[in-house]
RNA sequence: GCCCCGGUAGCUCAGCUGGAUAGAGCGGCUGCCUUCUAAGCAGCGGGUCGCAGGUUCGAGUCCUGCCCGGGGCGCCA
């Protein structure tokens, strides 16, 4: 609706700017949803902003805006000059009405559309106007170490919800997992996973727990007369444990002398691997590339990434080590991209696979990582700009912590010891849909407080997801009313929407009508906890709707009324349904 | 010391990228009502938007400086 009013407004700004001589651009003015219903339907801030550019005073220029609009093609009832110079705009309750029959025609589509919005400017001289530009939406990837954590969950569902936001606004969406099972972490996993293995067959100690309290100081070599083999900052999960007793009631001793990195390792990874995708798949969400860090190295990638990087004078060796000169690049330090000892640091395959995103071909490319990233990310963006990367095509979206509350009380998660909550054991506690709506609930920027007890709620007044899937539920319910009372749901265009005049009902149908404009809202801001604010106002106007039927019942005795208030709930599920899919919840017919 | 994020009602948080008199849910209080699935409806109270300056027609929103909380500042990922 905003869409039409802009299409209607913007030609006489452009004629009022042409007939004062000012061939500049377009001021970008609002049009926005007033706070105060006074204030009308719509309010625009344009006269004001052109006040200073046509040398006239705000209140005039609306004056002839105002004339010379009319009433914007049958859309407008009333036209107001206020305040210092807004332009309130009331729109015929006609206008209305009519949205719904277009709302329910478009069914799934409704909300949807094919226009990106956010492409980059160099995609768009480069002749990507025409085509569906291509986004990659990075997240999760985590090693595969162990069981995925609350804070994985997070990323994960903000990450999915983003692919999900831009897949319903025109954009071709590639959702990517990126993963390391080399280095110094996985052959710590083997060790810890050895460790227990030897200790199984009675061959090894478990080190005290005083030990393992505090790797810094007092580590035994021995304990009740064995060797401790377990590794300083070895993984003390039970899963490790796990499958290490698998491993021996497979192969019994006969791995005795196989080192860490062997066959212990392996086999740590493909079990936690399989248990990551198969949790991933459990909450919604799949990939569509896992990409391994590896392959970098095997296809050389590295070299000539470093390669390039030094042609363009931005290496240089020091202290035994190769360096990446970010001062040069106006960041605060220098890197080390390649250690000592030989080795790449992480900031170098980094640096090569976010150039191989764009080499496959991806015209805007979304990491989502935890806020302890931050730090790295300019490195990344600089380095790839030197190699002629356009740095607007690499988009950070960061994230806050989780921490979870029972009771009023902070549940405590160490990484380390293993005690985090994993998605796993929240899931089984509340379900995914619950999971789901509480992880995207907020905005990313903040902290996420993850309230246990209101997750465990079933009573759905209380909990916020099931207080939208039951209204989303209810417009199943009335229609199974009115087929029982032998009433037929009415088609898009085959009620007099006219009859819905309630203040309720139009205050609705407004709602229902800023959907699209909150998804791409949502989409470009890459903030889906918008589309759950907003499920949450349309449910909270359509429960006590129905609920209050001492006022108004939807199935009456009136056949017209009734057609029209099933066509609004038509409307509603629409809604609703497209909603909770967005977030990837589920829309339940019956709860 | 430097960098990033947050600070809005008793609690948990929105606030559409600078608009008009500050918003929701929960909780509290008052009155009414008894369901198209599980009690609802109407109303009341509640705020120096962390503090102090600045920018302009206009600031919760932008700039500067401070305070508080969280995270980061490795040849760890």
């Amino acid at each position: 609706m905003k869409e039409k009013l802009r299409e209607e407004i913007e030609p006489v700004v452009v004629s009022m700017l042409e007939t004062a001589g000012d061939e500049g651009p377009l001021p970008e003015f609002v049009i926005e949803v007033p706070r105060q219903k006074e204030h009308g339907d719509f309010s625009c801030n344009v006269a004001m902003l052109l006040a200073r550019r046509l040398g006239r005073k705000p209140r005039e220029i609306a004056a002839e805006l105002k004339d010379r609009l009319g009433n914007l093609g049958g859309l407008v009832s009333d036209l107001e000059i206020a305040g210092p110079g807004f332009l309130n705009i009331r729109l015929e309750e006609a206008g209305w009405q009519a949205l719904l029959h277009d709302m329910i025609a478009a069914g799934s589509e409704y909300g949807r559309s094919t226009r990106p919005l956010g492409v980059p400017a160099s995609v768009m001289s480069a002749g990507g106007a025409g085509k569906k530009p291509k986004v990659q939406v990075e997240f999760v990837s985590a090693n595969p170490t162990g069981p995925l954590s609350t804070g994985h969950g997070r990323q994960g569902i903000l990450g999915d919800c983003i692919a999900r936001l831009l897949e319903a606004t025109g954009w071709d969406v590639t959702r990517e997992y990126y993963f390391n099972d080399g280095g110094r972490q996985m052959r710590v996993l083997g060790e810890s996973v050895k460790a227990r293995y030897l200790e199984g067959l009675g061959l090894a100690s478990p080190p005290p727990p005083e030990a393992l309290a505090d790797p810094e100081k007092n580590w035994v070599d021995e304990h009740g007369g064995l060797p401790v083999v377990f590794p300083r900052d070895g993984y003390q999960g039970d899963y490790i444990r796990e499958i290490a007793d698998d491993l021996r009631a497979r192969e019994g001793d006969a791995l005795v002398d196989e080192p860490g990195e062997g066959r212990f390792r392996d086999e740590a990874q493909r079990i936690i691997f399989e248990d990551i995708t198969r949790t991933l798949a459990r909450i919604g969400i799949e990939f569509d590339v896992y990409y391994n860090e590896r392959s970098l190295y095997d296809e050389g990638k590295l070299d000539e990434t470093l390669e390039d990087l030094r042609k363009a004078g931005l290496i240089f060796d020091a202290e035994g080590a190769v360096w990446f000169k970010a001062t040069d690049r106006g960041l605060d330090r220098d890197r080390v991209v390649i250690k000592s000892t030989g080795e790449p640091t992480y900031l170098m395959p980094d640096i090569a696979y976010h150039r191989e995103k764009f080499r496959r071909g991806f015209d805007l490319v979304i990491d989502v990582q935890g806020a302890d990233h931050i730090e790295q990310f300019p490195f990344v963006r600089e380095a790839t700009a030197v190699l002629g990367v356009d740095p607007e095509r690499i988009e950070l979206v960061l994230h806050q912590f989780v921490t979870i509350t029972s009771g009023g009380e902070r549940v405590k998660q160490s990484t380390r010891k293993a005690t985090f909550v994993t998605i796993d054991e929240l899931v089984d506690d509340v379900g995914v849909d619950v999971f789901r709506f509480f992880m995207i609930e907020r905005k990313p920027d903040g902290h996420l407080d993850f309230d246990l007890d209101l997750a465990k709620e079933k009573n759905w007044r209380k909990n916020p997801a099931y207080y939208i899937q039951y209204a989303h539920a209810r417009t199943h319910g009335i229609e199974r009313k009115a087929r029982e009372a032998g009433i037929e749901m009415p088609e898009a265009h085959s009620f007099d929407a006219g009859r819905l005049d309630l203040d309720e009902e139009i205050e609705l149908v407004k709602k229902l009508a800023a959907f699209p404009e909150v998804v791409a809202h949502a989409a470009q801001s890459r903030e889906p906890h918008h589309v759950a604010y907003y499920l949450r106002e349309v449910a909270g106007l359509w429960n006590p709707y129905l609920q209050d039927a001492t006022r108004h019942r939807v199935i009456s005795e009136d056949a017209e009324l009734t057609a029209a208030r099933l066509g609004l709930a038509l409307a509603v599920r629409s809604v609703l349904a497209s909603g909770l899919g967005l977030l990837g919840l589920s829309a339940p017919e019956t709860m």
